[in-house]
RNA sequence: GGGCGAUUAGCUCAGUUGGUUAGAGCACUAGCUCGACAAGCUAGGGGUCACAGGUUCGAGUCCUGUAUCGCCCA
């Protein structure tokens, strides 16, 4: 017994070394050194290997993180504690992203609720102030969650995509696409949020299916000639949005239309199925009704398009067009269809195709307009106004609300942040242009080259497609985003008149510019004689500064854009005294997150402030960054622009690898999120579990192919127990205990009695595994250290070691071989396995148990305490960058008892684990003839403990065998003989070929011999009949099986002859087992 | 509509180039307080590998189709 060891708790807390050890490792240690912090070591004198960095994807400041940034985080620190133990230079690269809408709908929300103000009553700087202090207080959170989980990130180094020095990453890229002309303004439907008055991302889009109508309405034909209808037919799921048409459309060719769907309904007829048929059938039917019905008449209004006949917009005075275009479906409707490019994303298209105009008659609040007659003016678009129009329309009989109204089925597209209907929206947008350029490849080709010539590798292989199928779209970016919070686009732009004489107007801008930029005249001059005024797409620069000039539509004006490089009050103020005005509109935040893995080590340099990252040491050191650890969601919207702004700007690819990781879902399948109720805080799991165990339980759930399925639970204050969550508890307010009754608090709570409840936490019984196993190392390291006084450091030479240390040593290396070679390819999932299998199954249940004899013994108890030693420190090791706290209490702890371990070379423990070396590979350590011989061993145990458990015999009673084998067998296996007494309670009465059968036994066959369990007193004849018979069964079962295969003549003649050996072999062997089965049957029965 | 993935024990998941009678954890059953560990130990029961075809001597594994679910894109 060891002193101090005795005072060990039985039960590991995690909670003390989880205090204890983070901030240890960040300078709180002997060495006074934050072993998180990364130096470039351009020499590498330090670091032979190199440099290995990562990015961290930089959380939203928008709220805290949930398991899904856990499983990720965890995932970075796995590899980046790897590597710093292999012996790199590993930098882990933290931060947050400011989420530009997510962040801004946040704080105005609660602006709303708590003070009932708009964003309009505090003002732009007002609110961008209140933001900040949500960032501060958030960054603050998350960066502390991340801390608990124990993420090992150079926090000296930590960023935020909307600081100082990101900004000015993001101002040079901007100004150079503009000056490259790759960034342009024009016009785009966005989806525009009327609640929260923004435009939102399509991906915070979400259609949903809504029983809604659909109204069918004349439009006056003016002047109809004789002959000619004097109504056209439209239909609509939003009459409201009349008042914006600009045409009316028709098919250029309603005859060839209907051919065509003819023919696709043929072809779908022939391969339907029988019950599809009749449905298609009918399809056909009504089309050829429609020839007779409706083709004379679209054919009609198709030459009065091309007349170019014009139409009366009801309740306007406006006249519209007849056009002749393909959008419209002769099959479908009236086979006309209305135009409101500004309010249409399928609009928008024929308007930019037929050149129509485009009223926008929506305010950005979701009412109308001025371009609309005034009785309509401010009413809501969808509500009154939709009641409106309707109601006018049946007064002038262009509308019978009786029988022109049909219910329908109509998709809604939703804001995913205010949860109100979105309505598209003409609007001015800055874009960036992804494709190819006269012939040279664009942004998007050079993304998709890094990728397809593996200058960056993506694992798993499969999202390769992803990435390469979205950018192969070369869609062009739309950058701008109208919103506050956000990097304010850098454009200042004036608009002038081009009068009689356009040069000279320009000449006059650009002098008033170069005079504000402080320039003197004559290198003013000799850049007007430069520059050829007449072309706008040339983007002069000057002394960083680029402009264009965009002419309008009639000639007569034209709008001066400014792009300056770098921000600069001076020139600014001077801007705005010459009547430039900066854009209103701030960046998508993608744009600054793109530039993440070189803006945050100080591109484009140099640094401006003492500490601010200096490019021109980390840039050329760090960068390229090795892998990037993200989840899938995020492939186009972030890695592929990554590695676009990348090539851009620095000419390199922006990381080598990418691993995508799983997505963590519920047991109902959705994604956890906090509107759902399902959402889990690390924090909770780390509380209930311990930070390890949580880490431990996710990487053990990363494998290639499933996204994780986590049931989730609540988690009673009470008592403690799991209440599992469904559908239904998981939306209440409050939520009774099943078992002690008592009633508990959720995120829903708002009214006083419920709020005043104690909080039920949400978390997961499936971190139980993880939780168990740490506290199963805890129990063995507990074990060595109760057993190692007296213990000293030596080399052990190979003589001195006994089976089961030559046989764990051979396990050790190899698990040590395979998780190295796990963790570097990313299969998680699988190293977790062999690490658990491993310490469980090997060290704990075997070597430990077998070597608690020889710990008692004087003579041999050197020897194993150094093998119990150097194993237990070898596995802490190799379990660091998974569970970094506990394998660092082991690691510390084992110090007071043993502070030189290793077999070879015995030496000083490295001062924290973290720093100690990885373990690599002895393959000298390797032995397959040790493992072969222990898998016996093992085998007859199991066998042993077996027939006790069958036959009932207390714990306390020993039982006598023999084994009947060959000599060789037993020459192996005698040297366990003594375990067999430990392990199942066994002695070993006698081994080899001679062997008799006890008077009363009971035998056990295995393929290396016969077992023979002396019985007498003992035996229940009647159970151990029943077993042999159940052995038997099987037996034939499995001889039946290989006898049918073998009797195959073409098994024998076709499969590779080893197989149909290896099958011949097993089939002898089985028979022989059943053979002596056979006979130890014949025993008992004769016994009873 | 297009693409990707999944479907294996009651639950959550492994299963290598196709080759013995398909594994783990949890849950379940039985026994165990022996000096590391009941968050434990020992043993046991439990699966027509979604369905239908096909390739093959042989299919959980390869191919085709169907169904269901999830995600991405339009």
């Amino acid at each position: 017994m060891n002193a101090g060891a005795e005072e060990l708790p039985k039960q590991y807390n995690h909670a003390e070394p989880e205090r204890t050890w983070y901030d240890f490792w960040r300078g709180g240690n002997p060495e006074g050194r934050d072993y998180f912090h990364s130096e470039p070591d351009p020499e590498r004198k330090k670091f032979p290997k190199g440099p290995f960095t990562i990015v961290i994807p930089p959380p939203n400041v928008t709220g805290a993180l949930h398991l899904g940034h856990a499983l990720n985080n965890s995932l970075q620190d796995i590899l980046i504690r790897l590597k710093r133990m292999q012996g790199y230079n590993a930098l882990w690269m933290p931060g947050t992203d400011h989420a530009g809408i997510a962040t801004q709908a946040v704080v105005e929300r609660r602006l709303m609720q708590d003070e009932k103000k708009s964003r309009h009553d505090l003002g732009r700087e007002g609110l961008v102030a209140r933001i900040w202090d949500w960032k501060k207080e958030y960054e603050q959170r998350i960066l502390g969650q991340l801390q608990r989980i124990g993420s090992s990130c150079d926090w000296q180094r930590t960023r935020f995509t909307f600081d100082d020095v990101c900004a000015r990453a993001v101002r040079q890229t901007f100004f150079s696409l503009f000056q490259d002309g790759k960034i342009y303004r024009g016009k785009r439907l966005v989806n525009w949020d009327t609640f929260l008055q923004t435009a939102v991302s399509d991906d915070e889009v979400e259609t949903v299916t809504i029983d809604g109508s659909f109204w069918h309405i004349r439009y006056p034909v003016i002047s109809p000639k004789p002959g000619e209808p004097t109504h056209v037919t439209i239909a609509t799921t939003r009459p409201e949005t009349m008042l914006g048409d600009t045409a009316v459309a028709v098919h250029p060719n309603p005859a060839a239309a209907l051919d065509a769907v003819e023919k696709g309904l043929r072809a779908k007829l022939t391969e339907a199925t029988d019950k599809e048929k009749p449905a298609v059938q009918k399809e056909l039917e009504a089309l050829a009704e429609r020839r007779t019905t409706h083709l004379p008449l679209l054919e009609k209004l198709r030459d009065m398009a091309k007349a170019g006949r014009m139409l009366q917009l009801p309740l306007t005075d406006r006249q519209i067009p007849l056009v002749a275009d393909e959008w419209a479906k002769p099959e479908m409707g009236s086979g006309c269809v209305k135009i409101t490019p500004a309010h249409d994303p399928n609009d928008y298209e024929v308007g930019k195709r037929q050149s129509l105009p485009m009223i926008n008659i929506l305010n950005s609040d979701g009412t109308l307009n001025d371009a609309v007659p005034a009785k309509y003016r401010g009413l809501k678009m969808a509500t009154t106004a939709r009641q409106a129009v309707v109601a006018d329309l049946a007064e002038v009989s262009l509308h019978d609300p009786e029988k022109d109204c049909e219910a329908r089925k109509i998709e809604l597209p939703m804001s995913d942040r205010s949860k109100t209907p979105i309505e598209p929206y003409l609007a001015d947008q800055w874009f960036v242009r992804m494709g190819d350029v006269d012939g040279k490849p664009g942004l998007a080709q050079s993304a998709m080259d890094a990728v397809s010539d593996e200058r960056v590798k993506i694992f798993p292989e499969r999202y390769r497609r992803t990435y390469l199928d979205w950018l192969s779209e070369k869609r062009d970016w739309p950058v701008s985003r109208q919103l506050w919070w956000g990097h304010r686009i850098p454009v200042w732009a004036k608009k002038f008149s081009l009068g009689a004489v356009p040069k000279r107007a320009r000449n006059e801008q650009v002098q008033l510019l170069a005079k504000a930029s402080g320039d003197d005249l004559d290198s003013m001059t000799a850049m007007l004689g430069e520059i050829n005024l007449d072309e706008d797409d040339i983007r002069p620069v000057y002394e960083g500064l680029s402009y264009e000039f965009v002419d309008s539509d009639d000639g007569l004006e034209s709008t001066l854009l400014i792009c300056p490089s770098q921000t600069d009050s001076h020139f600014e103020a001077q801007l705005d005294a010459l009547g430039f005005a900066q854009d209103a509109d701030v960046l998508d935040t993608w744009f600054s997150s793109a530039l993440w893995p070189h803006s945050t080590l100080g591109w484009p340099g140099p640094a401006e402030k003492p500490g601010d990252p200096e490019w021109s040491e980390l840039g050329p050191y760090y960068y390229p960054t090795s892998t990037l650890i993200t989840s899938r969601d995020i492939i186009t919207l972030w890695v592929a622009r990554m590695v676009l702004t990348g090539l851009h700007n620095v000419g390199d690819v922006p990381f080598r690898e990418v691993f995508i990781h799983p997505k963590i879902l519920d047991a109902f399948g959705d994604t956890m999120s906090k509107s759902k109720g399902n959402g889990v805080d690390p924090l909770d799991v780390i509380d209930k579990f311990g930070a390890d165990a949580l880490r431990f339980g996710l990487a053990y759930l990363t494998t290639e192919t499933q996204d994780v399925r986590m049931p989730v639970d609540f988690e009673c204050p009470h008592c403690n127990e799991l209440i599992e969550q469904t559908k239904k508890n998981r939306v209440l307010p409050r939520v009774d205990c099943k078992k002690c009754g008592k009633p508990f608090r959720t995120q829903w709570a708002e009214k006083p009695e419920d709020v005043a409840l104690p909080r039920g936490a949400v978390v997961s019984e499936r971190f139980e595994l993880a939780r168990n196993f740490c506290n199963k190392l805890w129990n063995a390291a507990r074990f060595a250290m109760l057993n190692l006084e007296g213990y000293t450091a030596a080399p052990v030479s190979d003589a001195e070691l006994t089976v089961e240390d030559r046989w764990v040593l051979s396990r050790l290396n190899t698990l040590a071989a395979g998780a190295t070679d796990d963790l570097e390819h990313y299969r998680y999932a699988d190293a977790m396995r062999k690490l658990y299998e491993f310490a469980w199954d090997e060290f704990c249940s075997f070597y430990v148990e077998m070597v608690k004899g020889r710990l008692q013994d004087p003579a041999q108890r050197p020897t194993a305490q150094r093998v119990l030693v150097h194993t237990l420190d070898t596995l802490m090791r190799l379990l660091h960058p998974v569970m970094p706290f506990i394998t660092e209490e082991i690691w510390q702890r084992l110090k007071d008892f043993a502070p030189e371990r290793g077999l070879d070379r015995p030496a000083k423990a490295a001062v924290s684990v973290m720093t100690a070396p990885w373990p690599e590979a002895d393959v000298r350590r390797q032995d397959p003839v040790i493992e072969a011989r222990f898998a016996r061993f093992q085998e007859m145990l199991r066998g042993l403990r077996d027939l006790r458990a069958r036959q009932n015999i207390t714990p306390k009673t020993s039982i006598r065998f023999s084994l009947k084998c060959d000599a060789e067998t037993a020459a192996l296996l005698q040297p366990m003989a003594p375990y067999f007494g430990s392990l199942a309670g066994a002695e070993a009465a006698a081994w080899g070929p001679t062997v008799k059968p006890f008077e009363t036994e009971a035998t056990l066959t295995l393929p290396f011999g016969e077992l023979h369990v002396d019985l007498e007193g003992l035996i229940d004849i009647a159970a151990e009949i029943a077993r042999k018979e159940k052995e038997r069964d099987n037996l034939v079962g499995a001889i039946r099986g290989k006898e049918g295969k073998l009797s195959n003549a073409s098994f024998v003649e076709r499969a590779p002859a080893d197989v149909v050996a290896k099958e011949r072999q097993a089939l002898e062997e089985a028979r022989r087992q059943l053979e002596s089965v056979e006979q130890s049957l014949a025993a008992l029965r004769a016994k009873k």
